[in-house]
DNA sequence: AAATATAACGCAACTTAGTTGCATTATGAA
DNA sequence: TTCATAATGCAACTAAGTTGCGTTATATTT
């Protein structure tokens, strides 16, 4: 189940998603929330939000986990179904408003499939 | 710099890696040595061999980071040219020996991408 | 407007992945 | 056999993420 009661913290986070584009890590989202609230309401906050099917979820480069805003995704199934690019030189992650097709694959049923790419965005190129 | 001496532990990696054409994880590797090595050994000759070309490394659906052999990816330039999957039945994360395309990204520079597969692996289904 | 059930929060303690520093061991060359 | 030093083991540490429980605050009911 998700949020159920609008309260302070989960007003707080729905507002840094609707006024950002970008993704962001849960690491980032601690440290900047750290005066108004617990890394376990965080976490706990975004794990509903996810249900939800407001933010969505991937895994970055280094293994952290990283949330952005759900546009174009089919979040009801959960899956990723455009790319992330993190940009070498700022480090901003951002979701990719294309789609991509995945490689035929005989004899697999693929569920979901998540395609990191790591590079220079435009800003920094 | 990579492996400059053969010694026990590091031909016992290498024996593993030969001998599986699976991908491990690293929390994998270091339960099946513990009896035989350190944890970090485990992390330093895995260190090495990516150095050297003979495995390359990616970052599974948890955010826990998988070896795999090196066959018939370019692991010079460490990219992951290969998509990974792994079978939700049973738990084995296998290299695809297909190459995938890229969507076109106009005005960004792609270094690398990573792209990860779950599903049901053909001997599950 | 007060009462109240309970969802949500804060805190502390914990688990687990991965790293670091340093003393000790063992490889391979001289 | 000697010996320099690459590599290992160990313990302590950092950091991400989780859990349990007592307390707070939301929103519904009275």
């Amino acid at each position: 189940m998700g949020i159920t009661r609008q309260t302070k913290q989960v007003k707080t986070l729905l507002n840094i998603f609707d006024n950002n584009e970008k993704a962001i890590s849960v690491v980032d989202l601690i440290k900047l929330l750290e005066a108004q609230m617990n890394k376990t309401t965080v976490y706990r906050i975004l794990d509903k939000l996810m249900d939800d099917g407001v933010v969505h979820s991937f895994v970055g480069k280094g293994g952290l986990k990283w949330y952005a805003k759900c546009q174009d995704c089919s979040c009801e199934t959960h899956n990723d179904v455009h790319p992330h690019f993190q940009c070498k030189t700022c480090g901003e992650v951002e979701c990719l408003s294309v789609s991509f097709t995945l490689p035929p694959i005989n004899g697999y049923m693929v569920e979901s499939a998540s395609l990191f790419i790591v590079g220079v965005c435009s800003n920094c190129l």
